[in-house]
DNA sequence: TTCTTCTCGGAAAACGTTTTCCTTGCTTTG
DNA sequence: CAAAGCAAGGAAAACGTTTTCCGAGAAGAA
């Protein structure tokens, strides 16, 4: 394997010299720099993050912690495009990352967690899918040991940033949205999980709305669960005449209640998965950009490791209307 | 942060036997062992996985190439499960695992490759969604550097096994009990990527058929793609008696196309993605477990890297009938 | 007893980087 | 002209393991 002291030999300088050059630090004359990048060049030279990993605890080295309780296949579809997002930026920013599933930290302590990211070099952290009542990685973002980037969760502190739309907003521009254009009054709304930021969010947007135009709203809890929704659905729904779905696997589920019971109320979902074309009725919903949104989480992560400081970072949604001929390729 | 050494002074002896008893390694007595593993229950010592990796080639660091060429969110399912499955038995094996996305590795040559899977001290690696045509991938596998599984693709050699189910029976036997039930001679086969191994084992399986049960097979290439499918549906369904498809996706692009042509033909899949649950029309298909595959080439990787030799390993399929109720959650 | 063979455990090199500190020689300043 | 400052580059320690090799002592064989 062709190392750094290779690269050193060939330009007739010191590995020192050799790893200044590459991690582009400043004292080495433009000659120097030259000399060095040809023999990188010849020798097809790539350096060993592990090493680098190893020997420098500020490297690149990034965890993915990606929430992965359900076992429905639009999470599947959410989680993926994250993640590739989140590993696009990565590699555009040459940032080494490992992937964490939930099932591989769920039964860990604080403490224990640490020291695995530790022993895995690990600086920084992306966090899905994080609820209120999560008390580990609660306690690993208050710690400030690792740069953390929390999506869809308001956490920020020093060294943690959050990343994600403006769920209330989104709420509130897609509900509204499909009560105008159905002239509705009495809405029956499904939230998400309990204890989860987003869906005290969501909420938030849906009685801000319903304040402003003056309607009733029952709420009930979902869980983000089609059945439940289908099931809530089933039992409210008579006499409202919308069911707005803080998730479209629940707007699903509402529809898909409704067409058993034969009653046509307007529905919406949010998120914008792909499945939302297959059920054969439109929907509003809001379309998430997830790839994006995990793209920017892995941006954000590298100005954190890079010295910067934490902040909220809002990104746009998209008011969408699902149906098939959109989604087929 | 608590190291090898911190464990040694602990037990009062030097960090080589510490290292031995952490590897299993003969030639420490039990008492040693007892002494070193008390200090490392007392300090809470996880080693760190990086400097191991660095150290010894031979180490448990492993690469999931995972290939994303398509959009669809079908394919995120499949992924995800196998991804899951995967990084599931992983943990279990106490092994090192980083992913990579094809567009990480899509523009590399092989040698591009080797020497990037080197430098993060790979020894090991899943291959996903390989193709007859895969020039670079090919080449990985015959250079025998890496330990390989290969996921549906029947490659074997001494570093290298495969592991799938076996496509050309599954697709006969789907096939076979859809024809059946709706007493079916002309057939509409839509085949999937061209130069894809799964592809051509699944077209055999159809073939073989064709000739025991003396059917008129029309094949039709769908590359995987819904529209694809429906297209040739569309095209071809009018004066065949049923539409076997190569995958969930394209039997969904052909049920679809039927319904709009309101004509009925039985059609049936293959995949058993969930996304077949929300269509609407029941229809067979092959259910293949995704993530216990992924376990299993897990599993074979682990063998392979203890010194086994490559070989073969062939899982059970299902068929199925896929329903809403059945996957609603 | 003496030699050989084992068993157990330690010392130290190696893995490929990063980073700190030091040297050298040059330029500036007073 | 001496003192100070600075830029460029090198030497070497450090990161936390694994692994090879060696030595000490005990046990067995002659």
């Amino acid at each position: 394997m062709v190392s750094i002291k290779d690269v050193a030999r060939c330009a007739g300088v010191a590995i020192s010299t050799v790893s200044k050059v590459l991690n582009d630090y400043p004292n080495v004359s433009e000659e120097t720099r030259e000399r060095v990048n040809r023999a990188v060049e010849e020798l097809n030279f790539v350096p060993n993050s592990v090493a680098a990993a190893l020997s420098s605890k500020q490297a690149g080295r990034v965890a993915l912690l990606v929430d992965i309780n359900s076992k429905t296949s639009a999470i599947d579809e959410i989680n993926m495009q994250h993640i590739t997002g989140a590993l696009n930026r990565a590699m555009e920013l040459n940032l080494d990352v490992i992937t964490l599933f939930s099932f591989m930290y769920r039964n860990m302590t604080v403490e224990e967690l640490i020291r695995y990211l530790k022993s895995q070099s690990i600086a920084g952290i992306i966090i899905y899918g994080m609820s209120k009542e999560d008390k580990v990685l609660h306690k690993l973002v208050e710690t400030q040991e690792f740069k953390c980037v929390v999506v869809n969760a308001p956490l920020v502190n020093k060294s943690t940033s959050s990343v994600g739309i403006d769920d209330r907003k989104a709420q509130y521009d897609v509900a509204r949205k499909t009560i105008e254009e159905n002239n509705c009054k009495r809405v029956l709304y499904i939230a998400g999980k309990r204890n989860g930021y987003v869906t005290d969010e969501r909420l938030l947007g849906m009685e801000q709305l319903a304040k402003e135009l003056g309607l009733t709203v029952l709420v009930r809890n979902g869980e983000f669960s089609e059945l439940l929704a289908r099931n809530i659905t089933m039992k409210y729904a008579k006499n409202k005449d919308v069911v707005v779905c803080a998730s479209d696997l629940m707007a699903i589920g509402a529809m898909k209640a409704l067409i058993d019971m034969d009653i046509f109320r307007p529905v919406c979902g949010f998120d914008g998965i792909v499945l939302m074309g297959y059920v054969g009725k439109q929907m509003n919903t809001v379309r998430q950009n997830f790839a994006e949104v995990s793209r920017n989480a892995m941006e954000e992560l590298h100005t954190l490791l890079a010295g910067g400081e934490g902040r909220k970072v809002v990104l746009p949604h998209q008011l969408v209307r699902m149906k098939y001929e959109d989604i087929i390729c």
